[in-house]
DNA sequence: CTATTAGCTGACTGATGGTCACCTGCCAAG
DNA sequence: CTTGGCAGGTGACCATCAGTCAGCTAATAG
């Protein structure tokens, strides 16, 4: 199947899985749903058997984490880098805007985003789990100490739990605003318009709204 | 399989679908994840063939998402009630407290909620899908109508407004803070303690948080 | 009593995540 | 240079499950 040389190498076993969470992006980003998306077809992707992905993921589910961490890492960084930047006086506002566009960006971290609880984490080994949360959580407390700082009225800690909770209204908030094609046609009469939600709209006005509440509580 | 005569009235009819409504709302209750809750299991629970089924919805995901329709319609009528009895002097936490404790009072609607959008609707029909939207957004107005006035500062379509955003987060925060008990033990470890979420605590200040900011802002 | 039909059935299909007995390229020892 | 050992790789195979359908049967109409 493969035409590569085996992966004996620690740097290149990284290589196969650099591969492999390539292939499985690649697939997502065609827009097929994450339950279509086949092992067999990220695997023929990647120019690799079904059974070679085995090998270096334990499961799909532990595949898309991956994928996902790769996501969430960037977007940390991204996010960052914005609300360092944000004007001093509307401070608030920009990162509830700042928040809202750098997930825009991310159409495919938003997906795996609402997979996440349901369906990655119900197959997944308990260690697997466990280093996930704990990676998110050394990024929720390094991006608490950098944006912490530029948002007035909020003290330590106080950003990460934004950030987590921002992150439960995320996984519903991404589903909600993009539902499949033909159900997004029929909410276009409009008399039921007022269903339809918009992403930065929403996440705005949630995040604005906790940010107005923390100041003013 | 049955010892049950056949379903010839409509009204007959919907006793099946009451059935397997039933044995689906059991068979979840037994604690089994959704992906492990089998046709064949339902149908056997309800007493009929695994074909019988399909013969009352056209899916899996059609008949969980009836389960669901029943559970949100209770719990709209509870949560008005509720709303309606609370004390003037605090109604902004006292709402944000009845949203939560109703909702932790309906564990297996929120794990269905937390499907919704991920699992159940990748699978329905757009009618289907439609009609379930519709319904919820006939709920939400008469939400709207019956809990807005005890709410003072807050305008007509607030309060739907509130409960769609509230719905957001729920999908979020519902499997948020109820990881596999596995993934909880390891949790348990003071350390990353901060990494747990407490539903109640989360969303009775998430509401609080946006009720005060409506005022503010 | 019989013909008709609508309800019911469960074996079957197709698809997919995951496994495993069997190869085979690669390196190291001789 | 040859060769033995084995880790890397493979794809046929397995189990499972949502959904289908050809055939069966209870119940009613005539």
């Amino acid at each position: 199947m493969s035409e590569q040389r085996r992966a004996r190498a620690p740097e290149a076993k990284e290589d196969r899985r650099r591969q492999l969470c390539d292939a499985a992006r690649a697939a997502l980003d065609v827009g097929t749903p994450y339950a279509d998306v086949t092992m067999a077809e990220v695997s023929r992707r990647a120019g690799l058997a079904k059974g070679t992905s085995y090998l270096y993921f334990p499961s799909k589910e532990a595949l898309f984490l991956e994928v996902l961490t790769g996501d969430l890492s960037g977007w940390f960084d991204t996010l960052a880098a914005r609300a360092a930047a944000l004007p001093a006086g509307a401070a608030h506002l920009g990162f509830a805007e700042a928040l809202a566009d750098t997930l825009l960006e991310r159409p495919r971290m938003l997906r795996l985003l609402g997979l996440l609880h349901v369906v990655i984490e119900a197959n997944l080994d308990v260690e697997t789990a466990c280093a996930f949360k704990t990676r998110l959580g050394e990024h929720l407390l390094r991006a608490d100490a950098a944006i912490g700082p530029s948002l007035p009225g909020l003290g330590e800690g106080d950003v990460a739990r934004l950030l987590l909770r921002t992150h439960a209204l995320i996984v519903g908030l991404g589903p909600m605003s993009t539902p499949p094609p033909a159900v997004a046609a029929a909410l276009a009469d409009p008399a039921r318009a007022w269903l339809r939600v918009d992403f930065r709209t929403e996440l705005v006005e949630a995040v604005a709204g906790w940010l107005r509440g923390w100041r003013a509580g």
